[in-house]
DNA sequence: TTTATTCCCCAGTAGCTCAGTCGGTAGAGC
DNA sequence: GCTCTACCGACTGAGCTACTGGGGAATAAA
């Protein structure tokens, strides 16, 4: 389950993506456009540009605007940054590899092997699925539902 | 990340397979055997008999053992019971669905709309990794490791 | 150079979850 | 009825989540 910073975060993005030609936005009216708590908002945007995915601009005219296309943000890349590692147990952990207590030889260990599987799947959706495909789904998605509106009239 | 709660429980899982013909086994061996708190164990597997993965006998010769053959205990069985639901935004969540208070409009949300894709993939790797593959993963390797060892003489 | 604007950053807090622990209850077999 | 075993509810300390507050520092316009 992600959690509501991640959340929060796809919200912010999925917002500034939408502004015309990458103009920069202020935290104060993302907060109040997605109904997030500003301070909260404040913290989540530092971590997304300090990740490389927002760029920032202090003073008047400043704000937060896209460092990236969208199609070049993944969710994996935002999830990681704001969740930490998405490893399923901490012995495959790239970044912060610790080795579990429990285990008596992780080269042998089953759950290990098993868990490994189930990191690289969900580690190449997550790393295939961008910004731009939130954005386009939903698009998508908006306009089936309006031409079946449209029809049923 | 998976809890040390669902870790212990492969383990203590794997070791169950691995009792001859089914035979029950005692909580406090099990917790000896696999360096589990007994009282955190004895929790654990309450949960897994209440899940349908086990069953147990109480009173002189009980124990527990498995209710299932382990090519039928998904990996995903075992982590919905003791994880709860595996979906990765509430309003994917199947059992206890709850949609939300972000969203403007969840049919054309685009988080949620690649949230079901990931969530849909996690799900069918899940599914399809069984217990008896982590044992039978775990064995491959050691036989492998052996060999080699065995050649290097 | 002053001032308004905007992000940057540290510190703290209520409530929750995780990883256990304690003490007792209830059922099975001898 | 005694012993062995699982069952069950309540409790706890540490750490995490979702925030809030108070300033400081950079920038641009006046």
């Amino acid at each position: 389950m992600i959690s509501k910073k991640t959340k929060y975060a796809f919200l912010a993005l999925i917002n500034l993506a939408g502004q015309p030609n990458g103009q920069p936005i202020l935290i104060a009216d993302l907060a109040q456009d997605e109904n997030i708590p500003k301070k909260f908002l404040e913290f989540i945007l530092l971590s997304l540009r300090k990740g490389g995915i927002l760029q920032s601009r202090i003073g008047k005219g400043g704000g937060y605007s896209l460092a990236l296309p969208p199609n070049r943000i993944t969710v994996g890349a935002v999830i990681r940054i704001l969740e930490g590692d998405l490893a399923p147990v901490p012995c495959l952990s790239k970044t912060n590899h610790a080795h579990c207590e429990e285990c008596r030889d992780e080269a042998t260990c089953g759950i290990r092997l098993v868990m490994d599987d189930v990191n690289k799947t969900l580690s190449s959706v997550l790393e295939n699925l961008t910004l731009a495909d939130m954005i386009e789904r939903s698009e998508n998605e908006i306009s089936k539902r309006k031409n079946v509106v449209d029809f049923s009239i």
